[in-house]
DNA sequence: ACAAGTTAAATTGTGTACAATTAAATTGCA
DNA sequence: TGCAATTTAATTGTACACAATTTAACTTGT
């Protein structure tokens, strides 16, 4: 249906670099445009997108060092030290150096972080009501999602 | 294994913010680890992934302004207006008010924005050959993404 | 014609992202 | 043991991304 019959929707030498041909394109946009959607739920809590991500890790596991957090994430500490600061300075985690191995930081979510907790529960329901997807097409996109992520992420050169 | 009477995979009154059952994370993900597979072909051509996509627009479109670049990148000025002076630093734009309206900038690709390119076209099939996605998948996926932007990108309120 | 409202881009300020480097602590091995 | 490699965070520098504000130019209603 595409080559060089020159149709309606004819081949061209550059169509590949198309915007609109791009698998890259709408995956930039659209987590972009949910981060955005986030916006004014998370301005309840007070917290930036990357903040409410590094909260979900620690809720869940507690206490993690900067590199668990990083790998958890898929940030670096060039990411997570000013991000961990900023947490800390809204009292909702603790940083401290390892006591067996001082080059690690260990972060720990204090009370008023598990607090947090309570409030956040509301965000993710919210959230879905906001965004225009079946059940069946969430579940198809988080399966192809973690399948590129899980190729891109290990050492799958061409 | 954890708490009230429950399976294996048990729910609880966290599991809506848990890291692993949100859909926005994979997809914040996904997109930055593409990018970042995108950079030592972007280097290439010394471009930053906005800088090619904004490049993108433009070859095809050959001459927009700032607002309609917006539009079709999901940019705003405070985005752009670095970008695109960098990229005329380059040589590949040129930015220059319209007449007929002042208030409008006008963002042209140069004779060597052209030409950069024929070296840009080689990027998607090498790109392609790096991400480990099947054709169904990224038809499927492509579809999905488009449809949450369009329906997220409207005024689709809860 | 003109004040009020609107639009367009630039500017300002905050917060990521990430590569590259640095500095300190730990490990491994000759 | 002793020191070179490695690991861990932090720092530095560049480049977005976006909300909010500003400035200038245009449009509209009367």
């Amino acid at each position: 249906m595409k080559d060089s019959g020159k149709k309606c929707t004819e081949t061209g030498r550059y169509d590949c670099i198309k915007l609109e041909n791009q698998l890259c394109f709408p995956l930039y946009v659209c987590s972009k445009e949910i981060v955005r959607r986030y916006k004014p739920f998370l301005d309840e809590l007070e917290l930036t997108y990357t903040q409410y991500i590094a909260m979900m890790a620690l809720w869940e596991h507690e206490t993690m060092n900067v590199r668990q957090l990083g790998e958890c994430l898929y940030l670096d500490s060039g990411t997570l030290t000013p991000v961990l600061k900023t947490l800390e300075g809204k009292g909702y985690v603790q940083r401290k150096r390892c006591e067996t191995d001082e080059r690690s930081v260990i972060v720990a979510v204090t009370e008023a972080g598990m607090e947090l907790r309570e409030k956040a529960v509301t965000i993710p329901p919210r959230m879905g009501a906001c965004v225009n997807i079946t059940q069946e097409d969430a579940v198809e996109l988080a399966r192809i999602l973690k399948k590129i992520i899980a190729g891109v992420t290990n050492g799958a050169d061409a």
